[in-house]
RNA sequence: GCGCCUGUAGCUCAUUUGGAUAGAGCAUCGGAUUUCUAAUCCGAGGGUAGUAGGUUCGAAUCCUACCAGGCGCGCCA
């Protein structure tokens, strides 16, 4: 219907000067709010008034006269300071439910993304504790991205980064072998600062011993100790063997994994590829970019290590690509992971990450540039991180002291679906405080059951005209009598479901569609409140309930992007 | 100090990328079930959109300055 409407005036306008013809997509038509302004309005009058050197109201009149008869539109007329307002034929109003009932699970899907590949990198926490509450928003984010950009025609691949090379990993390692020195002798006192401190950390150590004894066991540990971390590492790793170190850290990866995929299990969320940060080292990636930067001149030494010039591409300042000890840094199997991510030609990269790497965003993207050589588009998107807070009393959260509220425990306080919908129902970017003891002591409170009811109460409507005999009969004829102010909103409301999609979709802004469950969701319930849909009249019957079928099928649909169920009883 | 993000009702957030009278939920107060689920509905109160300027037909939205908060500024990841 929009785009009739936008066709309508740029014809009207083409009429009225053909030189300075104005392109379709700068057409701006809208749906009213207050319904006494029509069902739709468009701007363009006042928008362009200046460029046909009128006044917005001459220049709407123009465009109003210049407007061919369509059978879908009634009336259209000019409010305010030049709004043309448009409104619409009860028939056409009407025929989304006819398209709704006929798509069914279709409706909604669009086709921007036909023919693009897109990859979708999220969550990537490393594999050094369980996942905490900030990386859940992150996970049902690009979760429902990608159902977003699915329901959009892209092919979407969701891809987790292993980060299980590095130093970090190497401390990981580190803490389990304290831990399990502690386990066999209870005796030896080794809690040294910068190490892993959380529980989990003993469970692995466990898992370590019930598997191998005591093969891991160094006499002088303490000895050992060194207060530069990474002399202590090389100690250890020096001690025990390279490969034994090697079998203690994979054993602890191995498990810290299989703890975050149960855990996203949970949440719902699933990945098509695990890239693990270490086959970019084994398989040569990483010498090819180093050589390939060298060689074009993006590279320099100084004090002995390997620097980037990323401040040529928009950095604050040139990073370090290769340590002075012949280390990597992160930063490098980065560049090496872009790339590769380039070599498998995605037509876009898409990369969630927490707000606090946003630092990190201008290094990226330069060398991302230098690989992709414009063949394919990188959008890096930051989530805010979620203040927890129980009470008034905000949780903190440090990985390494072990102190936080992991992903898993707040699924089991609050469950799938509202944490779900918790986390989306707000703009990534935006700051949330998120507080347990109201979400675990109120369930009500939470939006997700609202949705979730007026799902439900629409189909034990359903039910209840089987059991009374009063089989639903779509007939598109009857849909002429639904004549209630609340019914009007309601297929407004579905016609607008499309768009909503599209929208969350292009502007990577899931909230959208949650604000727009809610809507729906509250339309039901005053409907439900003030009319009655299973009445004796069989025509009207029929029609209510071919609008509140056509209700059903978009919270179907949209919940599956969402991720949440849709209970038909509750 | 420099850079990025944010500031909307008592609280948590929206506001369809610049539109018409800034809206919901929670909380407070008052109403609604002999009728399809009261996890619901209807109504009331509650606002200097951080502050001050600017841009134009029109600003919560864009620009500038200031104020407040968050994050970042490693040869950590």
């Amino acid at each position: 219907m929009k785009n009739i409407i936008k066709d309508l005036i740029r014809k009207s306008l083409y009429k009225i000067n053909k030189d300075k013809s104005i392109l379709i997509e700068n057409i701006e038509v809208n749906l009213c709010k207050d319904k006494k302004f029509g069902d739709f309005s468009s701007n363009i009058a006042m928008k362009y008034s200046n460029q046909y050197k009128t006044n917005p109201k001459d220049l709407a009149k123009e465009i109003i006269k210049g407007i061919e008869k369509n059978e879908n539109i009634v009336k259209v007329e000019i409010a305010g300071p030049g709004f043309i307002n448009f409104f619409v034929s009860k028939g056409s109003q009407f025929s989304v439910i006819t398209q709704i009932l006929n798509e069914k699970n279709l409706f909604g899907k669009n086709e921007i993304g036909a023919n693009l590949n897109v990859l979708i990198e999220f969550v990537s926490a490393n594999p050094t504790g369980p996942l905490h509450v900030g990386h859940g928003r992150g996970a049902a984010y690009g979760d429902c991205l990608s159902n977003l950009f699915k329901e959009s025609g892209y092919n979407v691949s969701k891809e987790y980064y292993v980060n299980d090379a590095g130093k970090q990993i190497d401390i990981l390692t580190l803490s389990v072998l304290q831990r399990y020195h502690q386990l066999i002798d209870e005796s030896i006192n080794l809690d040294y600062e910068d190490l892993y401190k959380g529980d989990y950390v003993w469970d692995i150590a466990a898992e370590v011993h019930r598997n191998n004894n005591t093969k891991f066991f160094i006499k002088d540990l303490n000895n050992l100790y060194n207060s530069d971390l990474d002399t202590y590492i090389l100690n250890v790793k020096n001690n025990l063997s390279q490969e034994k170190f090697k079998k203690i850290k994979s054993t602890s990866v191995d498990f810290i994994l299989d703890n975050i995929k149960k855990t996203l299990n949970i949440s719902g969320v699933d990945f098509d590829s695990w890239f693990s940060e270490s086959t970019l080292v084994t398989n040569n990636d990483l010498k090819d970019i180093i050589n390939y930067l060298n060689k074009n001149n993006f590279t320099y030494e100084k004090d002995k290590a390997l620097w980037f010039k990323s401040m040529d591409l928009g950095d604050e300042k040139d990073r370090v690509l290769v340590k002075e000890n012949k280390d990597h840094t992160y930063l490098s199997t980065d560049i090496a992971y872009h790339n590769n991510k380039i070599k498998r030609k995605f037509d876009h990269v898409i990369n969630i990450w927490g707000a606090d790497h946003h630092g990190y965003i201008p290094r990226i993207n330069g060398a991302f540039n230098i690989f992709s050589k414009g063949k394919s588009k990188l959008t890096i998107l930051l989530v805010q991180f979620a203040n927890l807070y129980r009470g008034k009393d905000k949780v903190s959260m440090s990985t390494r002291s072990g102190e936080f509220v992991t992903l898993e425990q707040l699924l089991k306080e609050v469950g799938k679906d509202a944490t779900r919908f918790f986390y989306l129902a707000r703009k990534a970017d935006q700051h949330m405080d998120f507080d347990i003891e109201l979400a675990k002591s109120n369930n009500s409170n939470n939006p997700v059951y609202y949705v979730q009811y007026a799902h439900a109460r629409i189909c034990s409507i359903f039910k209840q005209s089987k059991e009374n005999n009063m089989d639903f009969k779509f007939n598109k004829k009857f849909l002429e009598l639904l004549a209630e102010e609340e019914e009007l909103n309601i297929v407004k409301k579905l016609s607008y479901y499309p768009e909503v999609i599209k929208k969350s979709a292009l502007r990577y802004e899931p909230h959208l569609l949650t604000n727009y469950m809610k809507e729906l969701a509250q339309e039901i319930h005053s409907y439900y409140n003030k009319s009655q849909i299973l009445v004796e009249d069989e025509e009207l019957r029929n029609a209510r309930l071919s609008l509140i079928e056509a209700c059903r099928y978009v919270f179907l649909n949209s919940s599956k992007i969402i991720g949440i169920s849709m209970p038909e009883k509750m």
